[in-house]
RNA sequence: GCGCCCGUAGCUCAGUGGAUAGAGCGUUCGCCUCCGGAGCGAAAGGUCAGAGGUUCGAAUCCUCUCGGGCGCGCCA
């Protein structure tokens, strides 16, 4: 349950009752009454707005409709003591019973706990990694899968129909070259000497296998092809080989995707035609000649008419061309037939994840979903800022399999796949994120991710010990414990916040932001440690009172609940929790 | 020149209309015979870049200015 909606709903409907008994007017609008933390603990546990958001409607003082709604809302069981409080907050304390209630739901539904129906099953599509099939996924790379990987995770947590998606980029210029390369790559595995890899081609190691793997496929036989021959050989090989690499990094990340979806496919299935077509039926595409860009113009600029889409019906800056001058489709167009693919078979929703060097294409493609849809908010592109690579501090360069950047791989291979994702959250998408390769692997408090596990690994080892002392520490058990007994203000702050995380996956959800997940485990989990430090100074506090059954179930109780919620959270952003360490 | 993102404590960053703006690191001062060691507790520290506006109420929304990053037809 999402306790501040709880308290809300039960403001909501004295409102209703009020205003059937003549008290306020019928016809106000209750969507802007929302609850809130207040600021200071002692307030209560939830502020809400109501009357603030709609005196004005019901023409009385917010005061006024404040307390006509508290003393009805007095009388509630889950309610301890409500207040009005200054400008017209209504500030609710719950009752003992309501947190007792709220741990039993913890234990009862384990690492499911947080689940909520708020997506009530809407498709949402999201669309992440898409790197070219041109090489080995770089660290930037992996922060738009994890981010991407563990956003699903929270939609699929809150209710959504999620469809997780690749699109690979295997038409256009790029992969030509990426063929090229390869038929290089072939003649040096037959043994020519091929000098340095020239300008323009990609350098990297990977390219040698699947020049090998050419070889090993045809042999000399290869060249005796016609040159479009070759290169389609060539492509093919080479795209279905960085692809199976690609993905391969990917699983080692955790990262798997439901759909890979390919451009050229696309394209030969005659989709744009098709998307485009429907854009002509609206009359937004034409024949029209542009300006030339404000700034630094291009030296070949050459002004001629193109044929464009009418992006600024749309808000984009200007319109945007959908042919090249060969007469073939534009990235863009391809791409707004892949988006038209998208929103009409696999999602009411998308999501596209890009690197923050995409920025400028966001508002063309919004415009174009725009314009396909008729809904303004159909598609959210999530922009991730760049990861620089450290090492105590020291910036990390150079990278023998990729030619320039730190590989995803490396990266997995020398901290880890939970390190990698939990670390890759710990900063919100859309600001810069530095990631020290040496710090993410301390044992230490100001490691995030070692905070968190610990905090998971210490609940462990006290069932562990409870068990020893002859304690059961299932949570089938626990639930009968008299929890009456949590009365410690850090025992009953930790309830309160592990309450709170059906809310926390709600709002990660709406503002499709991970990032908060990652924030409140290290919140739950510096709880937990400082109730446990507490305990080395009151030893009447310790979790396991071999004196007292009763303290220990219930405290037992509560370290199930740490467990599960911390379990929960963890499990969201795709890594594992250690029981120990 | 234009567009997008960002500007919050000494540093790195949370906080997408609510009350006295938070955390970690760093600094200062105490504690450390510990269920699990990889420390604990407390304090100091702020013109939320700046100026207007919107309203009961703004770090948050709008406008402008300054500063930083990214991008700006036939690359994807």
């Amino acid at each position: 349950m999402n306790y501040f909606e709880h308290f809300n709903n039960l403001a909501l409907q004295e409102l209703e009752f009020l205003a059937k008994n003549g008290d306020i007017p019928s016809d106000l609008n209750l969507s802007r009454a929302t609850a809130g933390s207040p600021r200071d603990p002692n307030h209560g546990d939830v502020a809400l707005n109501a009357a603030m958001v709609l005196a004005k409607d019901a023409r009385m003082k917010p005061r006024d409709l404040a307390e006509l709604i508290a003393s009805r809302l007095r009388s509630h069981d889950d309610i301890e003591l409500v207040e009005v409080a200054g400008p017209g907050f209504i500030n609710i304390q719950a009752s003992p019973g309501f947190w007792s209630a709220r741990l039993l739901e913890i234990l009862s539904l384990g690492r499911e706990y947080g689940a909520s129906n708020m997506g009530a099953g809407r498709r949402v599509n999201i669309e992440y990694v898409s790197a070219n099939p041109t090489g080995p996924l770089h660290v930037g790379h992996g922060r738009g899968a994890v981010f991407g990987d563990a956003l699903a995770a929270v939609l699929r947590k809150a209710g959504f129909d999620v469809v997780k998606e690749y699109y690979i980029n295997d038409a256009g210029a790029q992969v030509d070259i990426l063929a090229q390369t390869a038929l290089l790559r072939a003649r040096e595995a037959l043994g020519e000497e091929i000098g340095p890899i020239p300008d323009g081609l990609y350098p990297g190691d990977y390219m040698i296998p699947v020049g090998e793997a050419l070889v090993s496929d045809h042999g000399d036989a290869l060249f005796r092809m016609s040159d479009q021959e070759q290169n389609e050989v060539a492509r093919g090989k080479a795209i279905s080989m960085m692809m199976d690499s690609i993905r391969d990094d990917l699983a080692a990340a955790g990262i798997n995707q439901d759909i890979f979806s390919s451009e050229r496919s696309i394209v030969e299935a005659g989709s744009v035609d098709a998307a485009l077509a429907t854009l002509e039926s609206k009359g937004l595409v034409y024949e029209g000649i542009l300006e030339p860009p404000k700034g630094k113009i291009p030296e070949d600029w050459e002004e001629r008419p193109q044929t464009l889409f009418r992006a600024t019906n749309f808000g984009d800056d200007v319109d945007r061309p959908l042919k090249k001058s060969d007469g073939s489709w534009t990235y863009f167009a391809t791409d707004i037939a892949y988006h038209f693919d998208k929103i009409s078979h696999r999602g009411e929703e998308l999501i596209d994840v890009w690197g923050a060097d995409h920025g400028g294409y966001v508002k063309r493609v919004s415009a174009a979903v725009q314009a396909l849809t008729g809904k303004k908010d159909a598609l959210d592109v999530k922009l991730c800022q760049l990861v620089r690579v450290l090492r105590d501090g020291e910036l990390v360069r150079m990278s023998k399999r990729s030619g320039d950047f730190i590989t995803l791989r490396e990266v997995v291979d020398e901290v880890g796949r939970d390190v990698l994702r939990f670390i890759m959250l710990t900063r919100k998408n859309d600001a810069p994120l530095d990631f020290d390769l040496a710090r993410v692997v301390n044992q230490s408090k100001d490691n995030p991710v070692f905070y968190v596990q610990y905090a998971h690994a210490r609940c462990c080892s006290v069932l562990r010990h409870a068990k020893d002392a002859g304690f059961s520490e299932r949570p089938e058990d626990l639930i009968h414990a008299d929890l009456t007994q949590l009365a410690d203000e850090d025992e009953i702050g930790l309830i309160k916040l592990l309450a709170s995380w059906p809310r926390i996956i709600e709002q990660a959800a709406e503002a499709h932001e991970p990032h908060r997940v990652a924030f409140y485990l290290q919140e739950a989990a510096a709880a937990f440690h400082q109730l446990w430090n507490k305990g080395r100074d009151d030893t009447t506090l310790r979790f396991i009172q071999t004196s007292d059954q009763e303290a220990t179930k219930a405290r037992l109780a509560l370290v199930q609940g740490v467990i599960a919620v911390i379990a929960s959270g963890l499990n969201v952003l795709g890594v594992q929790p250690a029981e120990e360490m």
